[in-house]
DNA sequence: TGCATCCATCTTGCATACAAGACTGGTATG
DNA sequence: CATACCAGTCTTGTATGCAAGATGGATGCA
């Protein structure tokens, strides 16, 4: 007795990564926040050791990073670490539909049926599960232009950009993705593999271009924007309450909904 | 005292990866390879934790494997896992150079200096500089084209053909590979950007090319070439020296070399 | 009040101990 | 002689313990 008290779940390393991913995908862990190694141990109820391997993983991949003795973080990419992601992107993305070109009927299903899942997701209100499906797309697209290796890639790299856009408050609107997602496997399912590539840089320009990026020699542009006094909103809060407003996101706030 | 016996060095889990890895570029690890846990431990002086850490990352970089409860070994992919390999470094290297278009003068300095590191590598005879160089060219150029993200993922693809070189016999030649990496930095040198990437298309090609890539649906291929009969060879051993030669290199070869 | 200092606390870094599966070689048995 | 079995050994998997650095708040002092 005592034993198997949860359940019969044993965690592994990389349960524990692809939940944090996962989480990441959904914009539910935003950039900055600090992931314990104590607090993901008492989580997912294993020990500091998988909870370390994890995070060395996650490390290894761009995702999170070790300040020594003080505590592991969400990444928050620079200026220049963000255009670096997106043209990442736009070369393997581009590159890939123009390399591989035409795709299968199967392909074809599959992916038309991952924009289905896309609609339904935007007609509900889960928006981490819009926000998870959104990138997945990409994901998805990589794996059915038969390559394996940029699929896995790309994920990271999707987990990179959406990190971006939860920093620098995208403006990006998800309908607009989702159509450009559908003209993009149009263009594939009628064999039109120029188009489609033209469409799916577009599509990242846009998703790009929709970022507030201050001016990159101000490191104080995200403190000046976030204290900026309040516009004639509704009941702009002045009393204690608004006083911890603009501080970064708690690590329990998000932790919560790991698991 | 007992203390600092060799030295002050304190090796972190990120320098034995890095060690491995370079001991992958320049050949001295050969695909197959055990790393046993102990061994690394004992060579590098540390810890079997270290160790684990630096293995863990590794393997999250696709270098390395592990058999549960039977050990690490340097990765052997498969023929899908070459080709998509080769497929991936030509959508991002030739991708880097389509859209990142010309370099400004400083990148060109450094490429032609790593291009009289190749030659001076070629003249020598150390044939581990000489591959580790040759691999480290491609990392390089996309470093001079602006994308330290695609770089790093890069040099992961590069250690995995190398590893698939050595796997599938490559009878690819050093000189060639040098001639081509200069005609590359030439065509970049005078701003002829599409003649780079056409270049850089076929030099992807003819060192795949070279691969001796048999049959896909024989799994016993290698041990077939490698068991073959020894013809009019000078002095074929038949005695017992002769016995042990094709078995798969030991790990003691090899990580000899590591330190 | 302003400021420097010190201590309690919290976090990761690393090593070690122990558990448990996988393989090897020997041995007994048909 | 062939085969099934079994113990010993070797390997990784996981937890835990302890050390050391970082942080923040209390305290003492000018």
């Amino acid at each position: 007795m005592e034993e198997a008290h949860k359940g019969f779940f044993m965690v592994s390393s990389t349960d524990i990564a692809q939940r944090i991913i996962e989480a990441i995908l959904a914009q539910r862990l935003a950039p900055g926040t600090r992931l314990g190694e104590q607090s993901l141990s008492m989580l997912f109820d294993c020990s500091r050791t998988l909870v370390r391997e994890a995070l060395v993983r996650l490390a290894t991949r761009g995702i999170v990073t070790v300040s020594s003795r003080r505590g592991w973080y969400v990444v928050q990419p620079s200026h220049d670490e963000a255009r670096e992601a997106f043209e990442a992107r736009r070369v393997i993305e581009t590159g890939l539909i123009r390399r591989t070109g035409p795709v299968d009927k199967a392909a074809v299903k599959r992916l038309k049926q991952h924009l289905k899942q896309e609609q339904d997701a935007l007609k509900g209100d889960d928006v981490g599960q819009r926000s998870y499906l959104l990138g997945d797309f990409h994901v998805c697209l990589a794996e059915c232009l038969g390559n394996q290796l940029l699929a896995d890639t790309l994920r990271d790299y999707t987990a990179r950009t959406t990190l971006i856009a939860m920093l620098y408050q995208s403006t990006h609107d998800a309908v607009q993705s989702c159509q450009d997602h559908v003209a993009i496997v149009e263009a594939l399912a009628r064999d039109d593999v120029a188009e489609a590539e033209r469409l799916m840089e577009e599509h990242i320009g846009q998703v790009q271009a929709a970022l507030r990026l201050a001016p990159a020699n101000d490191p104080l542009a995200n403190l000046r924007e976030a204290l900026a006094p309040i516009s004639p909103a509704p009941r702009a809060p002045k009393g204690r309450a608004g006083a911890h407003a603009p501080s970064p996101p708690t690590p329990e706030t998000y932790l919560g909904n790991l698991i």
